[in-house]
RNA sequence: GGAGGGGUUCCCGAGUGGCCAAAGGGGGCAGACUGUAAAUCUGUUGUCAACGACUUCGAAGGUUCGAAUCCUUCUCCCUCCA
């Protein structure tokens, strides 16, 4: 039996949406929650504390990425990842099978596990499901997760179906090779493409299996948003209330909410902290392109509604300024901004299960961002 | 005063008779980005009644079926010598 890490607090009437809390070694999460990406042991740009001043409460870290460079053991020697990288709150380290998926050409998947060439320097290493677990081990995180393969979008049946086993086999020899069950939970990954059948049949072998909590992967992979809503109407309802459940890679505004309203609990997405890099800020009336003419003697701040640093501080034209000058504080600013936006976003549709408003507080939500009417119905 | 080099589309800079509205950068404008090979990538950037037409390569004239490219004069800039 699986240690009990979550516990549902509220729920919503109109929706699957809830709350939770989910312990970990590293302290305790409210969900829904959003987990900024730190891929190689740094949000890019952001210090620790200043993601902290964004409120997140966990990070996601990548395994691959560290096992390259510099490499689990010399983390392991600082002492694991929070040491490393002074993050003193929960972190989640990604298996590194999503990079079987999106480094495809420099790699080839056996049953074994997967022979990768390096991105950075071409050389041959071999990350199998007991590797990966491993790999975590020494890195330390409080949830690690099991080595799969997220396939790319359209997949056909057959290569789904003996995919999916493969995962589902994987995930066991995770299972079997995780020893720290006291201080890191391991979650599996269900996959199964587009196919709900496959889904289900992800799923269910893996429910029986026990974990502590669940990922949904291979979503938000090309395919219309409408499928991947679909996806999750199917898969849901079989998902146990008391286990946390976690859409993998997903974070755009419209998807946090569609995915909240069936009932995820955590995701994680590079897109704040990209976009932000490449100069969109998201705010409640939708997506800012910073550059943009228009910005050049704006005083306003990126969104007037937003109490982070760069909001309480800086004009939409020195914002634009700094892009245009190619400064790096630009960058951190609209880090800043992005992530505060999306975990402010997390908290109000908590808030909003709380209170039992959710829907309607998603509904203006995505009006003043998408400047359309939400479009979600319980029965459809 | 003498000798030489040069003025190209917003800028820098290729091009030396037709395939040139003119390479390549830069800049400008716009867009994309979803378990991060990303401070990245893509499109666009003379005008218009626009699958065509017109104007443009310092200025004016000329040679030629055809000129940014050849000739003449003028003009401006740079280097060296007096």
């Amino acid at each position: 039996m699986a240690k009990t890490i979550f516990r549902k607090e509220a729920s919503s009437s109109e929706s699957f949406a809830r709350t939770g809390l989910l312990q970990t070694s590293h302290g305790s999460v409210e969900t829904p929650i959003f987990m900024p990406v730190g891929t190689q042991a740094t949000v890019k740009t952001m210090t620790p504390e200043e993601i902290e001043t964004c409120g997140a409460q966990i990070i996601l870290s990548n395994t691959y990425h560290l096992y390259m460079r510099p490499g689990s053991e010399l983390v392991e020697k600082a002492g694991g990842l929070h040491q490393f990288m002074n993050w003193k709150k929960p972190i989640l380290t990604d298996s590194g099978g999503f990079q079987v998926f999106s480094l495809g050409h420099l790699n080839k998947i056996t049953e074994e596990g997967v022979t990768f060439q390096s991105h950075i320097d071409g050389s041959r290493h071999f990350i199998s499901p007991e590797k990966a677990v491993e790999i975590q081990n020494q890195l330390g995180s409080d949830i690690m997760m099991v080595f799969d393969e997220c396939i790319p979008y359209p997949s056909d049946y057959q290569y789904v179906l003996q995919s999916v086993d493969r995962t589902t086999r994987w995930a066991k020899r995770c299972l079997d090779a995780h020893r720290n069950t006291d201080k890191q939970h391991l979650f599996a990954i269900i996959q199964g493409g587009m196919y709900s059948e496959l889904r289900k049949r992800s799923a269910d072998a893996l429910l029986e299996m026990d974990f502590p909590g669940y990922g949904i992967g291979g979503l938000s992979v090309g395919e219309p948003k409408e499928t991947m809503y679909e996806v999750l109407n199917d898969l849901m309802p079989n998902m146990p209330e008391n286990k946390p459940r976690y859409l993998m890679g997903v974070g755009s505004p419209d998807c946090l909410i569609h995915g909240v309203l069936r009932g995820v609990d955590m995701f994680d997405c590079v897109l704040p902290t990209r976009i932000a890099r490449n100069g969109t800020a998201m705010t409640s009336e939708g997506p800012v392109i910073i550059k943009n003419a228009k910005h050049f003697d704006s005083w306003e701040p990126l969104d007037a509604n937003c109490q982070c640093y760069c909001c309480r501080n800086y004009s939409r034209a020195y914002l634009r300024h700094l892009f245009k000058a190619n400064e790096i504080l630009g960058l951190r600013l609209m880090t800043i901004h992005n992530i505060t936006f999306l975990l402010d976003l997390m908290e109000k549709m908590r808030q909003g299960i709380r209170e039992d408003r959710l829907l309607s507080f998603c509904k203006d939500f995505y009006r003043a961002y998408y400047k359309q009417e939400l479009q979600f119905n319980l029965n459809p």
